[in-house]
DNA sequence: ACCTACCGGTTGACGTGTCAATGATGCTAA
DNA sequence: TTAGCATCATTGACACGTCAACCGGTAGGT
């Protein structure tokens, strides 16, 4: 972090090398827990984390239903990647989808019974596994660091072009 | 961070509403900026980051050349994904494959021309986009912090069940 | 020699994600 | 009225990943 500064070298846009094996372990180590959570749920509940989305999301809302494309922007997807995942889920009982009565061409996702009951039981083991992997691996400090990082990375996707 | 700390609330095994907040904001968006950085690395040289990793391997190697087993280990994939990222990648003109003269039932991953000029090509706007997205999104106290998040977190990876 | 066990690599089934194209339906303006 | 046009949702084609099964060959033990 000392020997060369971006400015010692003159406009350069290109990390360095430190910089780069930082990032690395970086990107890889988080793509790494994310697939472990994955497993973690998929192993204890049988679900993915995308079901788990759509199931807290569907869980929260007033008539355990949603329109599916409000649901779409609820949980940050877009609409097609919801549509062939509501298929999924549909065909393994975990929610039902019927027209809308006020939205023409609007579709009502509603939680089934089953999948209110998946959504229950995966919920805890599904917390325990955050606290054990993320929690608890870090520092308090080391947390807070997290989510400032988190918000900065988020401030500049924001801001350079969206392609 | 100060207020409730686990010991007083009891062996509790969850995390708290805050925690729960970093977390959401912390992986999704590192799937955010992996998401935006293959994106970018599309546009430039219609390659993805996987295709890039085999070619940065294959490109490193003595005779631009590898044993598909050693290549998976060095990038950490698991052979199968190796083979079929490699079929599409031969389909494509990238890479070849060939019998291995040395290892009885080895195969050997050679780079091709094309391949090797679609890396060229893409190294700089890749490594510019790590640059804007990452090193320049941060401070350079929050480098050093997010490698040591990493480790922390690639730590109790290693330790917690494999699972 | 033969049986077995492992090793390197491939394959098929399937879940998941993106993109582009396609219905179906209302709104708006000539 | 009707010709666009936007909106909501679905669909198909394809890339990518995991898992489990498979295959060909070498090596060990009996």
């Amino acid at each position: 972090m000392t020997e060369t500064t971006p400015a010692r070298r003159g406009g350069r846009q290109l990390p360095t090398a430190e910089e780069l094996r930082i990032w690395r372990e970086f990107i890889e180590t988080t793509a790494a827990l994310s697939a472990r959570l994955e497993s973690r749920l998929q192993g204890d509940s049988s679900l993915s984390t995308g079901d788990y989305a759509v199931l807290l999301a569907l869980s929260e809302a007033p008539d355990k239903a949603m329109r599916s494309s409000v649901l779409a922007a609820h949980i940050g997807w877009e609409r097609s990647r919801l549509s062939h995942h509501l298929g999924r889920m549909e065909r393994r009982g975990l929610i039902r989808r019927q027209e809308c009565a006020t939205v023409p061409r609007g579709a009502e996702v509603l939680l089934t019974a089953a999948g209110a009951e998946a959504f229950g039981k995966a919920t805890f083991p599904h917390l325990r596994a955050i606290r054990e992997l993320f929690v608890d691996a870090l520092t308090p400090e080391q947390i807070v660091a997290a989510g400032e990082i988190a918000a900065a990375l988020r401030a500049r996707l924001a801001t350079s072009g969206e392609g």
